[in-house]
DNA sequence: TAGATTGTTAATCGATTAACAATC
DNA sequence: TAGATTGTTAATCGATTAACAATC
């Protein structure tokens, strides 16, 4: 019972996110922003437990520790909990991103959907190659890497994407957390070295198969 | 204490891994795996826990349950740390895996090592467009989707990656379910429906960057 | 020897699950 | 009303952490 009292008919927040809650509402978020996108209005635990992989149960546990979003015999309205879910996370704005790598993931990434239907708004595009100076990429036009302290700086950026391969992982992070970053996602494996107060995410498609494979295989 | 008595000597392999412990286990190898690439020899706990954000004392725990693999005041041999959790997921082969969508996404995957590195081998790569039929991607030629079946039953292919854009994604599921994959992996974050017997992942930057960013902003 | 790091214990906390009354 | 699904409880299990002896 860490939370924190409620008087009657107030929010039940508690003071901080566990990292657990804090992700599983990520993941929550994620469903139903795609959910949405289909045009649905509503969904049940069960459902979002289907496509997240989390149990049903936890789920309305972690959803009832904030109010009472759901309506019973019915499920979840998915705007409104899309709201909720924001403003529990803190992140109900825009927030803008930096993206190092122009080459063909770069491109991908820039040109889909994946960062933009969640509140991150790419604002740039960098690449160390001169060759590539000035090229399009998604709607934006490839910077030179000395344009990026003076972009994040004035755009208020922390957060940095990592399209490159891994040779210049370690380079581009560098870059990225002297002109001020915070939080580093990268598309490459290659393990990344940063000072403590900045966090590194990995993307790990071949991680989450190999565990998949393992229980398939049992 | 569900893991089987072990007599002495005997390694204590429990009969079936947990989920949370399959997946830490397989992000400690991915972690080795570059550490090796790295050229590096040994690696300790403490260090494997700032690359994977687990903490240390869990990593022994969860290592210990199966051997002394380590050393005490030096650490862990990465190679043979290497097999011995390849032992422990059953999967220390290599495994055939189809790739499905061959555009600027799909490109960058074949050429890149993010599934080759880790036991993975793309033996196939398909797009529904005619018009890229026959170019060539990484090492491979695009097959048309009509060969899918063909291609996944002969060379016993049981896990699927889609690199198609979200308005694709479901089509393109279909049909790798169709032909007998047993474990998908989108990088599009749109919702997928398949049979209970198939598993589907999505690749999701946003999600983990969203539940950083409610860290940093806290 | 001195320093480092493992392997292991014990105590706590969060996640998971089944079950079911409440209610839409 | 009948069916569905939430909100919530209670019980169990796994994860987390600090601490430290063992030992390389």
């Amino acid at each position: 019972m860490s939370q924190a009292t409620a008087t009657k008919g107030e929010s039940l927040a508690p003071e901080r996110l566990t990292v657990g809650v804090a992700a599983r509402l990520s993941r929550y978020l994620q469903v139903l922003t795609q959910a949405k996108k289909q045009g649905r209005d509503s969904i049940s635990s069960q459902e979002i437990g289907e496509y997240t992989h989390v149990n049903a149960t936890q789920i309305r546990r972690d959803l009832s520790g904030f109010g009472k979003f759901g309506k019973r015999g019915v499920g979840y309205n998915i705007d409104f909990l899309i709201l909720e879910i924001r403003k529990i996370l803190r992140t109900s704005g825009q927030h803008n991103i930096a993206l190092v790598g122009a080459g063909q993931l770069g491109q991908a990434i820039a040109s889909s959907n994946i960062f933009g239907d969640h509140g991150f708004h790419i604002s740039g595009v960098f690449d160390a190659d001169p060759s590539k100076r000035g090229s399009a990429v998604g709607e934006l036009a490839v910077q030179p890497m000395d344009d990026l302290t003076d972009a994040i700086r004035e755009k208020n950026i922390i957060v940095g994407v990592l399209a490159v391969p891994p040779g210049s992982a370690q380079s581009a992070a560098n870059a990225l957390v002297d002109a001020g970053v915070k939080i580093v996602f990268s598309y490459s494996d290659a393990l990344i070295d940063t000072p403590p107060d900045v966090t590194v995410h990995r993307s790990n498609p071949a991680e989450q198969l190999l565990y998949a494979l393992y229980f398939y295989l049992s």
